[in-house]
RNA sequence: GCGCCCGUAGCUCAGCUGGAUAGAGCAACGGCCUUCUAAGCCGUAGGUCGUAGGUUCGAGUCCUACCGGGCGCGCCA
């Protein structure tokens, strides 16, 4: 409907400079949208504002002409000229129904649009490592990185979802002294325990396990512990799969799947963090200092040059991930999105100047990040503090058996990535009206349970029928209408912009009008023709309320 | 010290990429259930958008400098 609009302040200012009314002959980027203020029509535009500059007129005079020159349209009810120059545009009933016969025409397929183009886009996240069950972090990149996917997908991109990790390097061997000192009853108090081992209570039961001889099964690979405590090797693979099998679980029950999993070891296996050495070194952007040698990323932006290979010879974190990134864009990801904790954003320059000094014909802002802030956790009117070392931190199994798996996902994406989150427990937990997420799910099970009902009052599915919807007229149901129409508008702008918290914003406005039409009219009455045009818009209420919690990978349940 | 993020109602946060008189929920106060789910609705009150400059027709939004909070600055990942 606002594209509608667009289209017709675009006809009317090539239509000025066609007769010579205006002479600029640049049509301006021309921003149609929803004015705040109720007087101020359906939709307003500042084409004539902008305008001003160019044509050294006054805005009101260009208002004018532009306005008299709009092509005649059958959704115009009027137009008015307000303000500095604003142009304000009221709408026909009747154009509203244009929009209820394309949600029930569209159905699943309302809000979703065509911009990627079926282009290909890789997706990284949670991307944890395999020392430890996830946590209220990981569940906060989860569920953005979830969203973002599932959003990406509604614009027409060819999502791949991707989880990367280490099972290599030093913490992984540190993962693997602890357990193995856990094998020996070594405590965490005792001089023999490992300098900074893991001393959660998991990596007790993964010593109990691998001193079992039990069998994993993670990342379609099968690990058997062989029992023997002095095999560090053993110890490593058996660890690391129980762990990432648990992470699995996890990510399983709150509804986050990968298309690929990709292991750190592998890039050194396969010779490909060698090959990035190679070139490199090749491109004469590294250099040796101290045993040690360099890569000069302070020549692709970076605050100061990076260690690749340590004086021990073995490499720094980072070699890897330019390899890893290096194999993204190989496999011929021209868009790749990494979201990631905001811990980890040092990273960022150091990945992108390895990719360039590559020069592989990367482009300088690839990969694309979307990175989260930090989540704090609140019991009981207390921080729970976070200690990964310690053990003693929330995971994300704990926070979805407790708050359910709906409540947990919306309250992750329900705020800004860049804000901090505070994350309630007891808010969350609570199936109360100060919990938005039943608010949404309400709205919902309630026209469900209304439909219910006029079923059994022999009302027929609701179809749509222009001469009965033009009976919606009050301001609630035009409310409910022309917030409906700007959905896929709102879908496109959350992917475009990485934020996913727009959608949960728009369905509690949307569960809003809804409740607020609900306590003011009666859908089932005597009057069979409304009745009919109620269930109808119903209908598409129902249809946006589940595409928009689809989107949330949030359950929309037909009863509460 | 340097880099990134944040600062909007008592609290938690929106503010659609620069638009018209800055919004919502909670908390406070007052109303609404013999009628499709009260897990709901309506109303009242609540603000120097951290501070000071700047850019322009117009700034919560962009620029600069400060103040305050978080994160990061490793031959850890």
């Amino acid at each position: 409907m606002k594209e509608q609009v667009r289209r017709l302040v675009i006809q009317a200012v090539a239509a000025c400079f066609a007769d010579n009314t205006l002479s600029s002959g640049e049509i301006p980027p021309v921003v149609v949208e929803v004015p705040a203020q109720e007087g101020h029509g359906d939709y307003a535009t500042n084409a004539a504002l902008s305008l001003a500059r160019p044509e050294k007129k006054s805005p009101r005079a260009i208002a004018q002409a532009l306005v008299d020159h709009i092509p005649e349209s059958s959704l115009l009810e009027r137009v008015e000229i307000a303000g500095p120059g604003f142009i304000n545009f009221f709408l026909k009933g009747s154009a509203w129904q244009e929009t209820l016969s394309l949600i029930e025409e569209q159905g699943a397929g309302f809000g979703r649009s065509a911009q990627g183009g079926g282009k290909r886009v890789q997706v990284e996240f949670v991307s944890a490592n395999p020392t430890g069950p996830l946590h209220i972090g990981h569940g906060r990149g989860a569920a953005i990185g979830d969203t973002l996917c599932r959003l990406l997908d509604a614009t027409g991109w060819d999502v791949t979802r991707e989880f990367y990790y280490n099972d290599a390097g030093a913490q992984i061997t540190n993962l693997a002294l602890s357990v193995q000192a856990r094998c020996l009853g070594v405590e965490s108090d005792d001089p023999r325990w490992p300098a900074d081992g893991y001393q959660g209570e998991y990596i007790r039961e993964l010593a109990r396990a691998y001193l079992a001889r039990e069998t994993v099964e993670a990342d379609a690979r099968q690990v058997t512990a062989t029992g023997d405590i002095d095999d560090l090797e053993s110890i490593r693979l058996f660890a690391v799969a129980s762990l990432r099998r648990e992470q699995d679980q996890d990510l399983t029950a709150f509804d986050v799947r990968f298309d690929l999993y990709s292991l750190e070891s592998e890039l050194y296996t396969s010779g490909r963090v060698e090959a990035v050495v190679r070139r490199l070194m090749e491109n004469n952007h590294t250099y040796e200092q101290d045993g040690a040698l360099w890569l000069k990323s302070t020549d692709f932006g970076d605050d100061k040059d990076r260690v690749m290979r340590k004086a021990d010879g073995s490499y720094t974190y980072f070699v890897p991930d330019v390899a890893y990134h290096l194999g993204k864009w190989e496999r011929g990801f021209v868009r790749v999105v990494n979201e990631q904790g905001a811990d980890h954003h040092s990273t960022i320059t150091r990945v992108r100047a390895g990719l360039q000094a590559v020069d592989a014909g990367i482009p300088l802002g690839w990969p694309e990040y979307l990175l989260h802030q930090m989540v704090t956790v609140m019991r009981g009117g207390e921080e729970v503090k976070i200690s990964k070392r310690a053990g003693s931190y929330v995971t994300l199994r704990e926070l979805i058996d407790e708050v359910g798996r709906d409540a947990t996902r919306f309250f992750f994406v329900m705020r800004k990535p860049d804000s901090q989150l505070i994350f309630d427990i007891d808010l969350a937990k609570q199936q109360t009206l100060d919990n938005p997420v039943y608010y949404v799910q309400y709205a919902h099970a309630r026209i469900k349970s209304i439909f219910a009902n006029a079923a059994e009052k022999g009302f027929f599915p609701p179809v749509f029928r222009a001469a009965s919807c033009s009976r919606l007229e009050s301001p609630e149901e035009l409310a409910l209408i022309k917030l409906m129409a700007g959905f896929p508008e709102m879908v496109a702008g959350a992917a475009a912009s990485f934020e996913p918290h727009r959608l949960t914003s728009y369905l509690q406005e949307l569960a809003g009008l809804f409740h607020g039409f609900y306590n003011k009219n009666r859908v089932i009455s005597d009057d069979a023709p409304l009745t009919g045009a109620r269930l109808f818009l119903l209908s598409c209420v129902v249809t946006v309320l589940k595409n928009g919690l689809g989107l949330l990978g949030i359950s929309a349940p037909d009863s509460m």
